[in-house]
Formats: structure tokens, sequence, C-alpha cells
RNA sequence: GGGUGGUUAGCUCAGCGGUAGAGCACUGCCUUCACACGGCAGGGGCCAUAGGUUCGAUCCCUAUACCACCCACCA
């Protein structure tokens, strides 16, 4: 079959994704025969997909790490591990609610309107109407998931976190925690988000530094007042208490006095609490224990009462005139009120941190209410260990201090949410308001014997609650199943690190406590995706990039208003427009799901950001290109030939067909490293490296040569390296390009031998020291580098590229390889001469190593002396610097022998060559 | 306030105790029968700054500056 001139990727990706995937190659074994076998194939090589929310469409940070997913999914499937990799989607309690509740603000209701059961039947029928939109754009990417395990609603989309299944485990963990004291009930200060009515976990508050005031207001006393600083004026209405340093001299005559609280009919102590700051504002603290997490610790500490002064709408309440009103407005109103009783001293501008909601970006508000908490500490110690031990290692590993960082100084962990989607608490109410924790309400009624009505807790779990189990309930835990004990735990997780203390300190917790196994043994930290300036990506900056539309393609206008729909305002649409036109002025052209993945690939090494360039992207879609044409050549010169693959006939290996598969042999090493240690860079530059540079460079270009002009038997060694050495980089590349390699693959693999309906299942490359061939890649460097020096002369002296020009060399003979150079370097003749000759001879020089070189052309006079003096002068700089060194006595003592005795051979060298060049120079200077 | 990472060619990044590298961009030549998504040749760097260790530092150590990110209860 004859290949198109150039490589198109869309026709290549939609024939094999499809056929891989439906021929069931993807799928791991789970079964009796899943143990490993004598040859040692079969281990298990096993990666849990972090599970993309319901809601989500695939985004840069996604293509990036299934990319890399991928890729080691697919090398070690093709090195014989029964690989599995878990796909799963997350329900996403809060991020899914919010989008469904939009919807329904869009019709003009709210979830109130519809009720708890028809919200989540709405929900429900939305996730099954756009839930597999993100696992759609995977199978775009070439995800070679095992989409079959685990598979919730036979979508091939794996697990969902709500399904049967994974619900069932969510059950089992909340009760054997609340049996074993480790899950509790508390009435304490929670962040609150007022917007969506749910208590939230630390983690999911974010504070931004913003500009915001700073008050000072003056509290009177009999005879005397303190003057209290505050950001947040309403609060006061909460007031039990003003805190001064016990050791500030200005205010302990106060401490024990009372106070009179503005606005109110209360009167409040001064007391003395060593959290105050006498350096810091008036020194003065007003305390509101039901509305502050210090406030609630002095408190304590104090006994002081609490007085809640906001409903969970945050509006007053509390029986003060400022009842009803939403907090700013109070805020407002109060200052009005201060102002006109003279007790407002200060109003000044004062940068905040202002605690945000990560989801609705309202501002939180620490509130007293009832929740759910894990006990932490003690989990959070073997999860410490587990890392100390080195059972899960982080790569890059200096993660490892972000991590413990957060687990020595854990917090217990906040798990309900006062939401309707997700995983209600299994926690019943008897009419005593008593509680009762089981697995279902036959099994409370039936444990504690109960008579009267229950009633189940209306709150649902953190989704986070459920995604730490993943690693054990996506293998059908608590069931002791043979996946289980298969592949837990999977080799490797890769993930942000944004979601290390979220998910994968969680995910350790709970794996050690449940099944006493770790749920990962490396955590791979990929980098956060930024664009080409180091800019993060974000819609309100236009700067965001789709991976599909990088695969595809996009003209742009349709890329202009893709990325202002749903701008409302019209000078943010321009703004936005505006930089989509100068940065894409032609759109995005099609780059292919290779190409964007050999990017990802070279970008990833172990620096925390990638800045993601689309003219890398372009590099190497051309790299796909090149390596298709290269393919183009290779079998318009084997198909249908002798490739020498039956042995029946003699083949002969050139010194170019032994090198360029010795140096088939060093990438191969250098790829199977580059995996081990997750340097996908390392692995892409060595393909990338030995494709364009060695092979197609050099090897082809030699191949013309010894297919025109070689022997029968030199012939068949050369049609049969072409085809040998392009087969094994089509499975060397594979994992990285799937399509293209698989795509080709199938055209070559008949001519080198080898059999098999796929690519993606034939064995890995596997380095051979053997055929590393020393004597040869000496010759070919050799080689190269007359080429090289004789390509530079020609440039130089500005002969044509087509013009065949002869040339003498002296020196050492270069037998195996005079004519490969002869024809790489386009010349017509290279005749080994004497070295007087060549003096003689009136030409361009040139030197590598012993071997002088002269073009016989026309010489410039002028311009081969400006040469000469160029390259003497180098010499002469090499000389003096390597004869300071070797001078120094210390060098020669200290330095080891082997790095002296370096030294000497350079100086050496320089020396040698210089002297053949000067009498040259010398002879051009005679000349005029 | 604490922590982590970074500072190498115009850009994005490798590298590493002993000759400074890649891709893209740039310059010149070439429409050569795999590829102009190409070929050949070339230019370009006090390796952030200041000290220290060493025979020798871009690399190791200590400070400093700047840029990121994370954590933390300064009202």
């Amino acid at each position: 079959m004859a290949l198109d001139k150039s490589f198109d990727p869309h026709a290549v990706e939609s024939r094999w994704y499809a056929r891989w995937e439906s021929a069931g190659w993807f799928a791991a074994r789970t079964d009796s025969d899943a143990a490993p076998r004598q040859d040692g194939t079969g281990l298990p090589f096993c990666i849990q997909l972090p599970p993309p929310n319901v809601t989500g469409t695939l985004h840069m940070g996604h293509a990036f790490q299934q990319t890399l997913m991928d890729s080691l999914v697919r090398y070690h499937r093709m090195r014989g591990f029964n690989a599995n990799w878990v796909m799963g989607t997350d329900h996403a309690g809060i991020a899914t609610e919010i989008v469904v509740g939009r919807q329904l603000q869009e019709e003009g209701k709210t979830r109130r309107d519809l009720g708890r059961e028809k919200f989540i039947e709405r929900v429900w029928q939305w996730k099954q109407h756009s839930g597999n939109t993100i696992t759609r754009q995977m199978r775009r990417l070439g995800a070679s998931g095992n989409w079959t395990f685990a598979d919730a609603d036979g979508q091939k989309a794996g697990y969902f976190t709500m399904d049967a299944t994974t619900s069932r485990a969510v059950v089992e963990v909340f009760v054997r925690l609340h049996e074993e004291g480790l899950i509790y009930r508390g009435k304490r200060l929670v962040n609150w988000d007022p917007v969506l009515g749910t208590a939230v976990s630390d983690l999911e508050v974010d504070s931004e530094e913003e500009d915001g005031r700073i008050w000072e207001i003056r509290y009177p006393g009999e005879g005397f007042s303190v003057t209290v600083a505050t950001t947040r004026p309403e609060t006061m209405l909460g007031d039990v208490a003003v805190a001064v340093n016990p050791k500030d001299s200005r205010f302990t005559k106060y401490v024990g006095k009372e106070v009179r609280l503005p606005l109110t009919e209360r009167s409040i102590p001064v007391i003395a609490d060593d959290h105050v700051d006498p350096a810091f504002g008036t020194g003065c603290v007003k305390i509101t224990p039901a509305h502050d997490f210090n406030d609630y610790a002095v408190g304590q500490r104090h006994k002081l009462p609490l007085i809640q002064i906001l409903t969970l709408e945050a509006k007053i309440t509390g029986g003060t005139a400022y009842d009803g009103l939403d907090r700013f407005e109070a805020r407002k109103k109060v200052l009005a009120d201060l102002k006109g009783l003279g007790l407002l001293v200060s109003e000044k501008p004062y940068k905040l941190r202002v605690p945000r909601s990560g989801r609705t970006s309202a501002i939180v508000e620490p509130m007293l209410t009832d929740q759910w908490w894990v006990k932490m500490d003690g989990l959070a110690k073997s999860g410490l260990e587990a890392v100390a031990k080195g059972d899960v290692k982080f790569f890059p590993g200096h993660w490892v201090s972000t991590y413990n960082h957060f687990l020595e100084n854990i917090q217990d962990w906040c798990i309900s949410r006062q939401l309707w989607w997700g995983h209600q608490i299994p926690a019943w109410y008897d009419e005593q308001r008593k509680i009762y924790v089981g697995r279902s309400e036959e099994e409370v009624i039936e444990k504690y014997k109960i008579k009267s009505k229950l009633k189940r807790d209306p709150d649902v779990l953190d989704t986070w609650f459920s995604s730490q189990l993943v690693p054990f309930s996506s293998l059908g835990w608590p069931e002791k199943t043979k996946a289980l004990e298969t592949f837990l735990p999977s080799s490797v997780l890769v993930t942000g690190n944004d979601i290390i203390f979220f998910w994968v300190a969680r995910m350790i917790m709970a794996s050690l406590h449940f099944t006493g196994k770790v749920p990962f043994r490396h955590v791979y930290i990929n980098a956060i995706v930024r664009d080409a300036e180091g800019q993060k990506m974000s819609k309100s900056k236009g700067n965001t990039l789709d991976p599909l539309d990088l695969i595809d393609g996009i003209q742009l206008e349709d890329l202009v208003a893709k990325s202002t729909v749903g701008l409302l305002r019209a000078d943010h649409k321009a703004k936005i427009g505006k930089y989509v036109r100068s940065h894409y002025p032609d759109g995005i052209p099609s780059f292919g799901a290779d190409a964007l993945r050999f990017t990802f690939a070279s970008l990833a090494n172990f620096s925390r950001t990638l800045n993601f360039d689309l003219g890398r992207c372009e590099g190497y879609r051309n790299f796909c290109n090149k390596l298709w044409n290269a393919t183009r050549f290779v079998l318009m010169n084997t198909e249908g030939r002798d490739c020498g693959t039956d042995e029946s006939r003699p083949v002969e290996l050139s010194t170019w067909d032994k090198w360029i598969i010795s140096t088939l042999q060093r990438t191969e090493a250098e790829v199977e490293k580059g995996f081990a240690e997750y340097r996908f860079d390392n692995v892409a530059a060595a393909i990338y490296r030995f494709v364009w540079d060695e092979y197609c460079d050099w090897y082809l270009e030699i191949a013309k040569e010894q297919l025109a002009r070689g022997s029968e038997a030199q012939q068949r060694g050369t049609r049969r390296t072409l085809v040998r050495v392009l087969e094994t980089v089509l499975r060397l590349a594979h994992p990285v390009i799937p399509f293209i390699t698989e795509e080709l693959w199938q055209d070559v693999a008949p001519l080198a031998g080898r059999k098999g309906d796929t690519v993606m299942l034939a064995p890995y490359p596997k380095s051979q020291p053997e055929k590393i061939d020393e004597t040869a890649e000496r010759q070919i460097d050799l080689a190269k580098q007359i080429v090289n020096a004789v390509r530079n002369l020609r440039s130089e002296m500005k002969v044509s590229p087509a013009q065949r020009v002869p040339a003498i060399s002296a020196g050492p003979q270069m037998m195996p390889i005079l004519l490969s150079v002869k024809s790489l370097a386009k010349l017509s003749e290279l005749t080994h001469v004497s070295e007087d000759e060549l003096n003689r001879t009136d030409a361009p020089l040139a030197m590598v190593g012993d071997i002088k070189l002269k073009l016989k052309v026309e010489i410039d006079v002028a311009a081969e002396r400006g040469r000469l003096g160029k390259e003497i002068a180098r010499l002469e700089g090499e000389i003096s610097k390597a004869r300071a060194k070797l001078g120094n006595a210390s060098f020669v003592d200290r330095a080891p022998a082997k790095v002296v005795e370096q030294e000497r051979a350079r100086l050496a060298d320089f020396e040698a060559t210089l002297a053949k060049l000067r009498p040259q120079l010398d002879k051009l200077a005679a000349r005029g």
C-alpha cells in the first residue's frame, strides 16, 4: 500500500481507536490466569485514573496527565505486564450540584422548588446525558483505558463514584470508622458557604489578599474606654469580650472591668489573653466566639458565652435592630450608627486575606453548626510512616515535604455537606433525636431494636470521602476479589500537586486503614500546564486551549466565538476576542493527537510548571511527518523485494548498518531509563534524536548509496537494516505516539518478518548490549566528522550544493568509510595522496584528527586566509588554556590521573592540528 | 511569618565538579527522485549577584535579589 505524501492525523486516528477498543486490547486479566508467568511476564501494572468530574470536559491538564498515564500503560503492556488502567468518573458533589442548580435557575426554579428526590433524579438524568463527554474526549487522545473494568452501567466509562459497588464501600467505611470512634458528630465552628448553604472543609477555602478596610471603634466603660480594630464591624453585635495582652501595661488596669457594647444593651468584660499582639492595631481585640476561629478559641479559654448573630444565609439575627439585614448591609448600617454615636474612631484602607469558598467564591463565614467529623491524628501518623518508610515514593521527591507538612498539622476533617447530590450519611435519628449509624435502616432497626420512627440524616458526604476509597473500592472492596489482590497497590498515581492534600494523602490514609496496603507505590506529581508565556490558563484571560482544538484544528472565528461564549460583558468579550486574534491570527492548525502527546511528553520534566508552546507542538507535528516520510521511503525501497529475512541468501552488513543498529541499542536503553525515572522528556528526546538526527539524516542518506551501488548481499543487508530498525522504532515510539506508529507498523512489520494484529501488543524493544559495536561507532563518528568538514568547506567556499567536486586526503587511510564520505559529501572523487602532494596542492584545507582534506576548487585566497586564521586563533586559545592548566602543579598533582591524561591528549591534538594549519596559512600569506 | 521550586542562547527548557546543549526563532545557500511539515551550513551564552569549599564551580555550601506556588489565627 502506498502512503500519502504527508501524514494526515485525522484519517489515521479515526481508523485505529475503535479497532483497539472493540478488540478488547485495553483489558486486563483479572481471572485465575492473572498470576505472573514463569518468564516474568504478567506482573500487574496498574494505574488509577484520577476520576474526572462528570461535569467536566477535557482540559490541558487532563490531556497532559492522561498522555503520561497512557504512555506508561502502553509501555508496560508491551513489556508483557498485565496492565490495568482503571477508569472512572467522580460525582463531584458540589460542582455538579452547582451546574444543575444553574440549569434550574435558567428555568426560573430552585432546587428547593423541585424537592430533594426530584432534584437528584434530575442530576442523574443530566449525568446520563452528558456524563461521558470527557471519556469520549479521552478516547480522542488515544487513552488505552480499561473501560469495561468496574463499569458502572454498561457505558464503558469505568466506575462512577455513586454506583452500587463504590457506594457500598462508602457506607461500609463510614460505619466502620464510626464503630471505631474515628467518626463523630459535633457542634463546632465550621467554614460555611452561605450561598450554597453548606459547610466546607478547610481545604476548600482559599484566602486571597484583597483590598479592604479596617475600622477602629471605641467601646466606652466607666471612666475609661477601649478602642478595638476590626475588618468586620458587623460582628460586634456578637462580641462577648474585649481582649488585651496580659503584659500590655497600657491596658492591664482595665482587665476585669466592663465596657458597654455599643448598639446593644450588653456589657462585656475586658480580659487578658496571650493571643493579642500589643504591637498590632490598637492592642485591643473584640472577641466574637460564634463567628471567628480565633475568638472561638479565646472564648473557650475564658468560658465566654457564644452569641450567634448570623443565620445560615448570613443575615443578622439575635434581637437587635439589624435583624434580617444581609451581612454587608448590616456592616454599612452599623458603621453609620457608630459614626452617629461618635464611636467610630477611624476608617483606613487595609489589605486583608478574605476567605472564599473554592467553588462559589462566596465569602466564607465561620458558623456554629452540627457536623460529622473524621478524627485525623492517628490516620495521619500512619500516612506519614508509609512515606517515611518508602512504601510510597514521590516523583519528584521534594513533594514529600509538602505532604509531611500537611499531615503533621492536620485538623479533623469535616465530612458532612448540607447538599443533596452525593452519598447520604448512613445515620438515622429516632424521635428523641438519638443517633444510630448503620449500613441501612433495616440494620439499625434490627441492631438497636428500634420501635419509634426513624429519620435519616439529610446531609451528604464530602466528595473526597468517596474519592479517597477509589484505589480499593474500584477493585471491589470490601469483597475479597481477585482484582483487589492483583491490583492493590497500584503502580503509580499520576496527578497534580493541587490535590496532594485533598486526595493523595487521604487515599494513603484510607487505604492503609482499611486494607493494610498503600494505594500506590509511586506518586508522580505532574506539572501545571500554563500558556506559552507562563501565565495560568483561565477563561477570563482567553488563553485557555482546548486539547481537542489542537488535535482537530479550529478556524479563527470559531475559536473567538468559543472563547467568548457565556461572557456577559461586552468589553470583556472584546478584550478576549482581541487576545485570541492576536495570538492565533490563523486559528489553530490541526496537529493531531500524536503531535499533542509528543509535545506533552517532551515538556514533562520535573519542573512545576509546563509552558505549553504551540511552536513546540508544530515541531512535533513535523516530527510525525518526518517519521511518516521516512517510512514512505523505506517502503518504496523494500516492498516486494528481498529484505533478507529468511536468511537463505547471503546478507552483508556495512559499517553504517552496524552503526545504526548499535545506536538503536543505546536509544532503547535511554528510553528505558527515561520511563523508569518518569523523565518523559528524556524518552521523547531520545526517540526524536534517533529518528531525525541519526536514522533520517545519516542512515537513510547512506542507504540510498548502498542500495544504488552495493552488492546483492549488501543491498539485502541494507534493506533488512532499514526495515528492522524502522519496525523497532515504531514499537519504541508507540507508547507516546500510538496512532501513527500503529498505522505505519501495519505496513512495516511484515517486511521485518514480524507478525501480529497490532503494535500495541507487540513486544517492547529491549536494548541488546551485544549489538553495540564500538568499532563501527568510532568509524562512523569519524566519517560524520569528515563529511561535516567537507560540507563546511563547500559552504564556506560557496560551492553550489548540487556541484560535485573532487577532494584529496592525506594521513591515515579511511578505507571502510571512504565511499560513504564521497557520497554524503557529494564529492566527484576522493583520492588518498601523500602528505607532500597534498601540501603542494593549492586548495582550501580542513583537518579532522590526523586526516587532512583539501577540496579541489578555485581558491579564494583572502577567504581561505580568513578561515584558517580564525581556526588557528581558536586553536591557540585552547592551547594556551590547556598549557596553563597543565603548568599548574597542583592540578597535575591533585586532579585524577585520567583527567590530567585527557588534558594532555587534548593539548597534543590541538598542537598537532595547529602545526599543520600554520604552514598552510604562511603559504597563503606569502602569496599576497 | 514559615515552607517549596526557579533564575543557563531571543523564547521554552535540558545538563552538570574538568571542551556549555536541544527544540523553536534567526542568517545564508538549496524547488536534489522520503519529507519545503524539507536539506545543508552558520551566528548567538560572565550559566541572577556576592562570598566560600576545591587543583578546578554553571554544577557543591552560605548569603542576597528577583519570579512563582503552598501553608499559617494577626483583629
